[in-house]
DNA sequence: ATTACAATTACACAACTGTGCAAGTATGAT
DNA sequence: ATCATACTTGCACAGTTGTGTAATTGTAAT
């Protein structure tokens, strides 16, 4: 449990060492509880297609090509994390994207997906800059 | 398995069918990759600690009080995503975000957190617009 | 009241995930 | 070559999570 102090000096790392504010414990356990709930596939097919419109359950169930409960199940994850949000529309239940911030956190998490595995630097490579110095 | 058709009428649905274009599986796959890898509490820190500059193993462990082969694990995690990189300087292996969308990501991410839970409009209600029609 | 439809929930089981310990690899110094 | 430091990985165990079936609640209509 006790992690040892490291031998290494301070000097020898030449990184930002800004010490940038950590977020509190609160947020982080806030954010990461949002990203865990996107975090799965159907989740996320569920968010993506929400931000398209709000939909009743019975729809995404047919949508998904689902059972109802599961989809059931799933809205309830987003629900308990504030990601969307249910109204009564009669004999149905609509449910829709919390806010602005959800669709920005989709589609940049979507953007991100599409885009082609940067070919620049590969992992575990120098720059030329560095190559030199 | 086979979810029954519904019986409920396009027409009952009031909400915007503006039939969005789905995201292909591939897209949905890899971003919930990437928010599950950022769906955890000790990962999520890990990252924001990144934001500040780049650190190598040694440096996370001591800031966050925890064994070097968890932090370890804890990157290989991110790496596995394309979230971090690492680079070898010298003795030490320093790692960093892999690039400015993750960032972006984080700092969404946790800005959203650290909001107020909006009062506007509880859950299950409806507004003034939907109480008159 | 009863009936029908929409959605939620309880339960149980399988599958997955995070952690620490211990062993292994890689680099630099002597 | 050996030694020490820095990091990674294999393994096993505990805790968590997603799913379907079946029972339950809630709403509207008759």
């Amino acid at each position: 449990m006790e992690p040892l102090a490291p031998t290494c000096s301070p000097a020898e790392h030449p990184g930002v060492r800004k010490q940038f504010p950590m977020p509190g414990t609160l947020a982080i356990e806030r954010a990461s509880r949002v990203c865990r709930a996107l975090g799965e596939p159907a989740r996320l097919r569920l968010m993506a297609r929400l931000a398209g419109g709000e939909c009743c359950v019975t729809e995404l169930a047919e949508a998904e090509g689902e059972e109802l409960s599961t989809i059931s199940q799933r809205l309830r994850v987003l629900r308990a994390e504030n990601i969307v949000v249910r109204r009564r529309r009669g004999k149905h239940i609509n449910y829709s994207l919390a806010d602005d911030h959800m669709s920005d956190l989709v589609s940049t998490v979507l953007a991100h997906a599409s885009e082609p595995v940067e070919p620049v630097l590969k992992d575990d490579q120098q720059t030329e800059e560095e190559a030199k110095a």
